[in-house]
RNA sequence: GGUCCUGUAGCUCAACUGGAUAGAGCAACUGCCUUCUAAGCAGUAGGUUUCAGGUUCGAGUCCUGACAGGAUCACCA
């Protein structure tokens, strides 16, 4: 039985005894002792005043008396106000330890039966990926590792979004200025040669409005006019239609893209188990509309148009299809919605995608529950705030984006030179910097975009952002390469540093205890992590523990360490520590070195 | 304008879901490498938690109203 939980239960108990009052478990929690405090962990009586009926300090006095007698691992207790403060004995501290280190792999729990998938990415096959995406593709892979973990059985899903107007004018520009470049022709990435032509389209399109215009014609009517656009509209219809040579070039293009794609996401580490193509789902969804109208949560407006009503939750009327008959947005997305549960019977579903689609979600999942689906009730949008530069907000078609390969490149080169301006490559092959410099620069980025809360958006200074010192990927990284070390000379020494190497040991030092204290709260950080579905707080709780184990490190020795038990013990804290952050990291999708 | 999200040290972020004197990192300053990796450790300084009310033993956290920033509100995706 946990700790916590033992302590819980004999307060029950001391209620029940002393007071004479039935409480459950849930009513009764413990949180940390502040560090000014002697003890670790603080019952807060306030609450229970009115069941004591006696004041604060009395009652902390009478419960902490109670636990002293009454559980073995409460040896002391103290009170100040209404806050009763629990001392913990060492040895009960050894026996946790104990514990958790018998446990090979601390980020691991129990399969729960449960089924989810995760998309996420879902990148348009336009363009190439930029800073927005890295931290879509990072929060996703992450939330499904942290997923897995939490004993589900994890789908990730890519809906590509390989077809619609945006495309078209990739296409439309290729065709008029492309020269039948190719990657190969051109030196460029296949998404980038994409995105080139996407953006010489835009060029294009707004030289002929401004012509347009000049010649009289409203800023609306030039948009609509430009013949560009009407020839990316054409284009649309024609692949629409299955013509041989639009469907031939839209096929040539994205095969292009998708090479670029898998370039990327190989380097950003990030995988898939399932990938889904617009251009395979853009038409499901209208048997969901009849569906709906049968089931009278759809009507029908007077043209034709098809809308759900959803004003008694709070929203408006959406339209769900057409007035001749055509599908919008959410009407495929309910399609794919289905489609996504007939695949894999999945029992939660979660949508990693950017707050500006909030509303969209809402609406989806509240039609899907209106509709009584089974899984409705697992529907989950990870909303995630928007990345800002401090010049403002990223757009695409105006070239004001970070280049997810230009960043990630920039990320490794930083820290190539970093590692070598500190002259810690010694003995390093050629390939072993190289992968070093890789797994240093990605840590950096990855960590810094996944340590702050999903929700909240960022800004991201390019020059100044990236950090390898303080609450960064790199610190935590260099904690697990500094235990690694100490682990490579106590094995070279012939220190035993299994739980038999320290058993009976009961003196602890309170940094000591800290950590164990620490390293037994990652069990609880992992569900936390999943019920929230954020990694901020593995990378917040990882920040944490290797500052602590920085303070071990630097206040006691271990190779020094006369008494051989200590020693062990010191070691084995260490190795629990290490193990720790490479499980918690490898959640974050991070790589930990043993040497840097 | 309606709805939703956000507002905490100069900057980037925490605060265990209502608990004690609001904590870290960066930047600044002071110490610590003849000892296991100084990408580290210890310390100093930095705050009316945007503002005004309210709820209660207790509010950064909940409620109301301002203010500021962002998103969204198409027979676009």
């Amino acid at each position: 039985m946990e700790l916590q939980e033992k302590i819980i239960i004999t307060l029950k108990e001391a209620f029940k005894s002393l007071f004479d009052h039935d409480l459950t478990v849930e009513d009764l929690s413990l949180q940390p002792t502040r560090k000014e405090f002697e003890g670790t962990f603080t019952f807060v009586v306030f609450p229970f005043l009115r069941v004591t009926k006696l004041n604060p300090e009395a009652s902390g006095n009478k419960l902490g008396e109670y636990l002293v007698e009454h559980c073995d691992e409460v040896i002391a207790f103290n009170v100040v106000k209404g806050f009763l403060n629990i001392s913990v004995s060492e040895s009960s501290w050894m026996s946790v330890f104990q514990n958790i280190y018998a446990n090979p792999n601390p980020a691991l729990l129990p399969s729960n039966g449960k089924k989810v998938m995760v998309e996420y990415s879902s990148p348009n096959t336009n363009k190439p990926l930029h800073l927005g995406h890295l931290r879509n593709n990072f929060l996703g892979f992450a939330v499904s590792q942290i997923l897995e973990a939490n004993g589900y059985e994890v789908i990730k899903a890519n809906l590509v979004n390989d077809r619609g107007i945006h495309i078209c004018k990739s296409m439309v520009a290729y065709k008029h200025f492309g020269n039948e470049e190719t990657p190969e022709s051109s030196g460029l990435k296949g998404d980038h040669l994409a995105g080139k032509y996407y953006v010489i389209f835009d060029k294009e399109y707004k030289k002929q409005i401004n012509e347009l215009k000049s010649q009289g014609q409203t800023e609306e009517e030039a948009k609509k006019n430009a013949p560009l656009m009407m020839e990316a509209q054409e284009m649309l219809r024609l692949w629409e239609a299955g013509e041989p040579k639009t469907v031939g070039l839209w096929k040539k293009m994205n095969n292009w893209v998708y090479e670029g794609f898998e370039q990327t996401y190989k380097k950003m580490g990030v995988s898939f188990d399932k990938f889904y193509y617009e251009s395979d789902t853009y038409l499901l969804g209208k048997d969901i509309v009849e569906e709906g109208l049968k089931k009278g949560v759809f009507f029908k407006k007077e043209n034709g148009s098809v809308w759900v009503d959803l004003t008694d939750e709070g929203l408006d009327e959406k339209l769900v299809l057409r007035a001749d008959g055509t599908s919008v947005y959410i009407t495929q997305d309910l399609g794919t919605a289905d489609l996504k549960y007939n695949d894999f019977s999945i029992d939660k579903s979660v949508y990693v995608v950017g707050n500006e689609q909030d509303y969209h979600f809402d609406v989806l999942f509240k039609i899907m529950r209106k509709l009584g689906r089974p899984y409705g009730d697992g529907l989950h949008h990870l909303s995630y705030g928007m990345v800002d530069l401090p010049t403002g907000k990223m757009k695409s078609r105006e070239g004001t984006v970070v280049d997810a390969d230009d960043l990630i490149q920039e990320m490794i080169d930083t820290a190539e030179s970093h590692t070598k301006e500190l002259g810690k490559i010694d003995g390093f092959s050629e390939d072993e910097a190289n992968s070093l410099y890789e797994t240093l620069g990605l840590g950096a980025l990855k960590y810094f975009l996944l340590k702050v809360d999903p929700k909240k958006r960022m800004l991201f200074n390019p020059q100044e952002s990236i950090e390898f010192q303080g609450n960064t990927g790199p610190f935590i990284q260099y904690s697990h390469a500094r235990i690694a070390s100490i682990l490579r000379k106590a094995n070279q020494v012939g220190i035993d540093y299994r739980t038999d190497g320290f058993d009976g040991l009961t003196k602890l030092e309170p940094t000591e205890r800290d950590l164990i204290v620490l390293l037994n709260d990652f069990g609880k950080k992992l569900r936390l992590a999943a019920e929230d579905y954020s990694p901020a707080i593995i990378a917040q709780y990882l920040f944490d523990l290797a500052k602590e184990y920085n303070r071990f490190y630097a206040e006691l020795s271990i190779f020094n360490e006369a008494d051989t038990k200590v020693q062990s013990f010191r070691i084995a804290l260490s190795a629990q520590t290490a193990k720790t952050i490479k499980a918690g990291m490898k959640l974050l999708g991070i790589n930990v070195p043993d040497r840097m």
